[in-house]
RNA sequence: UGGGAUGUAGCCAAGUUGGUAAGGCACCAGACUUUGACUCUGGCAUUUCGUAGGUUCGAGUCCUGCCAUCCCAGCCA
């Protein structure tokens, strides 16, 4: 199923949006993506971002994108450019449908007049904690406030001062007027309206009253016409209440509010708010370091768009508390990769092999297909000489069962160019082996099989030590060691679960077409895993290549249990 | 102990009017292999669909009870 970027979703909002086309209730598909500009996206937005832009899309509808910025304190322009900057990213457009919430205060302002007008909200002089008071709990129903009877001519008149900046701050709410004793919190009567002076990164100064969110989200959804408002199971319960809005003000075929489950991932984070402590706390580089599972970090990790796409349409939608298996996205990935990626050699830890019977001096070239699974091959030239490195993990002086890589008096298949075996082998002091002399087969050139059909089990990557670049590169980890970062013993939390190998730097060996790459490009280091080389800290002079995901590694697996 | 939701394999998830459990990931076995990768083949819920009953010739699908988990008492979204 991966990469089938045309694949359908179906889900049951596939099913809800058949049947209102079927029974008339709306003719085009309008959703919305309403991210809120308080922090940067991440994996668990690229599911709701593709749930809204492709059932849309894949039902003949458009999508909008709108800020959600209700709450001046929390919001802010830099996360807007990066929220624009990563939905793009993914592949989706908006057009010219960029909107804010704030775009429409005054008819939220308007509206609220109407609503005190009919009776229908009134202006609270209780506290915070006395309207809390009177909330009720769980199992007790709330108290009427003793202003919610007051007159519609005061309400209008305390209203318009709160918006004239004649009350302090958390002074006076404005409450919608429901029922405090519904056994819904959203319904006792919920604020809509609150006095907050913050400057707002759009209005400004303009505003000292700002509207709630579960005000002013219907009304601006009826506002684009939107036909199916897609969220997350934790808004279930509000759905009464943005119905509410929507009958109170007098919408014509309101839109409707539709739920599914967030994406929460093993060894991933998904809390903006815990997100954000670890930038705060210099745990990570930022929001877009490679650990990180915001957009912008899966991007420099070396994620692309289609693995993520393909990631959210093989999880599917439903409305189940689920967490999905981190494989599964680095499956989808890995996918992708394999059939784009192009193939270089990089030793990442060099280990040197002479080959004692290769003439002093000589050099050939290999001229080899690095894009073996692509329609049109790209060739590059790989130099080959008498020194070369190869892998200490690919050489054994006491190999283990089963392992056939290069050991003592061992033959090997180099990659594109020669089989060779192992002669002799020389130790330090210490006794680690720091260099290996072998001798080569001329008659196995670019690595094929003898004229006596002799055949060899391994086959390993090397680079010629004499033409061999050194590039900086960050094997990166997960950030978390355990499945679920949150489960921590009494009195602990996530950061006691943090990876201390979340991120290694070491200096590799590497071909020099390999420096060939464009900055965000993603390769092959062969047998070793994809890369990416760093959008962002890399230069000419010092390139840096970030480790996006290893390969499957079933020796790996069986030499460790 | 109020309300809202959800419970199908280790993890996601199909399962449209009841008719005899899709698919993917992971895992296991094997083939292939100039990446122990990729690819391919086979296996992987059969006293079973949270559980206990009931209706029915027949129930994951209908009915009843129970259990578990998640969300809700922001002037956050």
């Amino acid at each position: 199923m991966c990469n089938e970027n045309e694949a359908r979703m179906t889900n049951f909002i596939q099913e809800i949006i058949e049947n209102d086309i079927a029974s008339g209730r709306v003719k085009e598909i309008h959703t919305r993506f309403p991210p809120e500009p308080n922090g940067y996206l991440h994996i668990g937005h690229a599911k709701a971002i593709c749930i809204d832009f492709l059932m849309a899309k894949q039902n003949g509808g458009i999508c909008n994108l709108r800020f959600d910025d209700t709450n001046p304190s929390k919001e802010d322009t830099e996360y807007v450019d990066a929220i624009m900057e990563d939905i793009r990213w993914l592949g989706f457009d908006w057009d010219d449908r960029m909107f804010y919430a704030s775009n429409y205060f005054d008819k939220c302002y308007a509206f609220a007049v109407k609503l005190i007008k009919d009776g229908k909200a009134y202006v609270e002089d209780l506290s915070a904690e006395e309207v809390r008071a009177y909330r009720g709990t769980l199992t007790e129903p709330g108290k009427d406030s003793p202003y919610r009877n007051r007159s519609i001519a005061e309400n209008l008149d305390l209203f318009e001062k709160m918006k004239d900046g004649q009350f302090a701050d958390g002074q006076k709410i404005l409450r919608a007027k429901i029922d405090m004793a519904s056994p819904n919190f959203n319904l006792r009567d919920p604020a809509i309206y609150r006095i907050l002076r913050a400057n707002h990164h759009r209005t400004g100064d303009k505003w000292c009253i700002y509207p709630m969110y579960d005000y002013a989200h219907p009304i601006g959804d009826a506002l684009e016409d939107i036909s199916h408002s897609l969220c997350t199971l934790e808004f279930e319960d509000h759905r009464p209440l943005y119905d509410w809005v929507l009958e109170a003000i007098g919408f014509e075929n309101p839109p409707h509010q539709y739920e599914f489950a967030r994406l929460n991932l093993t060894y991933t984070l998904t809390s903006k708010r815990k997100l954000l402590e670890l930038v705060e706390n210099g745990v990570v580089s930022g929001w877009d370091d490679p650990r990180m599972p915001t957009l912008s970090g899966l991007r420099r990790l070396g994620y692309t768009p289609t693995a993520i796409i393909d990631f959210v349409k093989m999880i599917g939608v439903s409305k189940a508390y689920s967490v999905v298996d981190l494989a599964l996205l680095e499956h989808c990935l890995r996918d992708e990769l394999n059939k784009t990626a192009k193939r270089h050699m990089v030793v990442l830890e060099p280990l040197k092999v002479v080959i004692d019977n290769y003439p002093d001096g000589q050099e050939e070239i290999f001229d080899v297909n690095i894009s073996p699974l692509e329609d049109k091959p790209v060739n590059i030239k790989r130099p080959f000489s008498k020194v070369i490195y190869i892998e200490k993990s690919d050489f054994m002086e006491n190999p283990a069962h089963k392992y056939f890589r290069l050991k003592p008096q061992g033959e090997v298949r180099l990659i594109n160019a020669y089989f060779i075996t192992c002669q002799e082998i020389i130790k330090d002091e210490t006794g680690e082996v720091i260099e290996v002399h072998c001798t080569y087969d001329p008659q196995t050139r670019g690595g094929s099989t003898p004229p006596d059909g002799r055949k060899v089990k391994g086959t390993i990557h090397w680079v010629s030590a004499q033409h061999a670049v050194d590039v900086d590169v960050r094997l990166y980890e997960n950030l978390f060691t355990t499945p679920d970062p949150n489960a921590a013993s009494e009195g602990g939390d996530y950061m006691d679960n943090l990876n201390p190998n979340s991120l290694t730097h070491i200096i590799a060996k590497a071909e020099p077409a390999l420096l060939d790459m464009q900055a965000g490009e993603n390769c092959q280091f062969v047998r070793m895993g994809y890369f990416c080389l760093d959008a962002k800290d890399s230069t000419v002079e010092k390139p840096i290549f970030n480790r996006t995901v290893t390969l499957k590694d079933t020796w790996k697996k069986i030499n460790e249990g």
